[in-house]
DNA sequence: GTCTATACGGGGATAGAC
DNA sequence: GTCTATCCCCGTATAGAC
């Protein structure tokens, strides 16, 4: 693997583990075994790095919910997949993550990402929200659209619960709770 | 106002903006008009600061959501004034934020005040909910821990999600969201 | 492509004067 | 209590050699 790409990677573990902010280009070239004159030969800076790495990061999250997503069978058996999928609940959000950051918010293009992310997944979810309306599996009386953000929301909600515990355990109260609220009817 | 009371929340407007590994001593000097030795003579450091700013964070917190939970009227007449309260959507949350800085996790005294706010909001939650099951308003099949944590994750991931999109709309929606779910059967 | 040298301000704190 | 001086390393580059 050549530096450039061990310098990307190095990034997205780094603005995953300590965000934009907390992530120094020394603790990056550190990281991937690259000198500083390589780093700044493939990168103009910490901020193009860390687009690149985002961008990186974000297509493999929004694999990792389609994979999940694809999952056979009725829309909520869908979105039950899509809540209890394998996570490092403790890690946190990915993406999510780097909303907390100023520095992350400040900068349109690296926000973008963030947005970008989130509404991806959002309308896919309100996609299967509707067509589980449609199949009669789940409440006519809801909006797709707003459940799909309610879901997205407690599992980034449920990331802030279980780093501050120190424990996984209220994401998995979150996620429960939702499905028991989505099952409800059913 | 004298300096100590001045860096206490010069420290705390700072961590809201732009955490703990994203403020400097010198930038709360600075916002709290105070020189360098007089910030040292009252905490012995950073972290000492932040301990304190963070302590009377969570009290204000918890102090404006018990307010808002007093709303007079059913369960779920207090659930919806707590979720649709006035909230600085765009900032984000001022004790959920913290969970993203890794220098706050790592930090046991610290990370544990983060813990025991969610953990009384998550529990005085949990009490609404039950009171509303035995008055008949709520689901019996809800169980009050899972759906108190559902309710704290929904805003929590919900500023995740407005920061990330730069709107509070996708906030609103994951209330409306969770709201629709919690009345369906009422 | 990568290395080393150099730069300048900031982060986070200690020491001692006033 | 607050001020100023001082410290040392890090953050974030740029410049030019190899």
């Amino acid at each position: 693997m050549d530096a450039r790409e061990r310098l990307i990677e190095s990034a997205q573990d780094l603005l995953w583990e300590r965000g934009y902010t907390g992530t120094s280009p020394r603790a990056i070239q550190h990281r991937a075994d690259a000198g500083q004159g390589s780093m700044y030969h493939h990168f103009a800076g910490k901020h193009e790095l860390a687009r690149e790495a985002i961008a990186r990061t974000a297509d493999q999250l929004k694999a990792e919910a389609a994979a999940s997503l694809a999952t056979p069978g009725t829309a909520t058996e869908k979105i039950g997949a899509y809540l209890t999928r394998q996570r490092d609940v403790l890690r946190g959000c990915r993406v999510g993550r780097l909303a907390a950051d100023p520095d992350i918010i400040t900068a349109a293009d690296l926000r973008e990402q963030l947005a970008a992310t989130f509404a991806w997944l959002r309308e896919t979810l309100a996609r299967i929200v509707a067509s589980g309306q449609r199949a009669g599996q789940v409440s006519p009386r809801l909006d797709p659209h707003d459940t799909a953000a309610t879901i997205v929301a407690v599992v980034q909600g449920g990331y802030v619960l279980a780093r501050s515990a120190d424990s996984t355990e209220p994401f998995e109260q979150a996620v429960s709770g939702l499905l028991a609220l989505i099952m409800k009817e059913s």
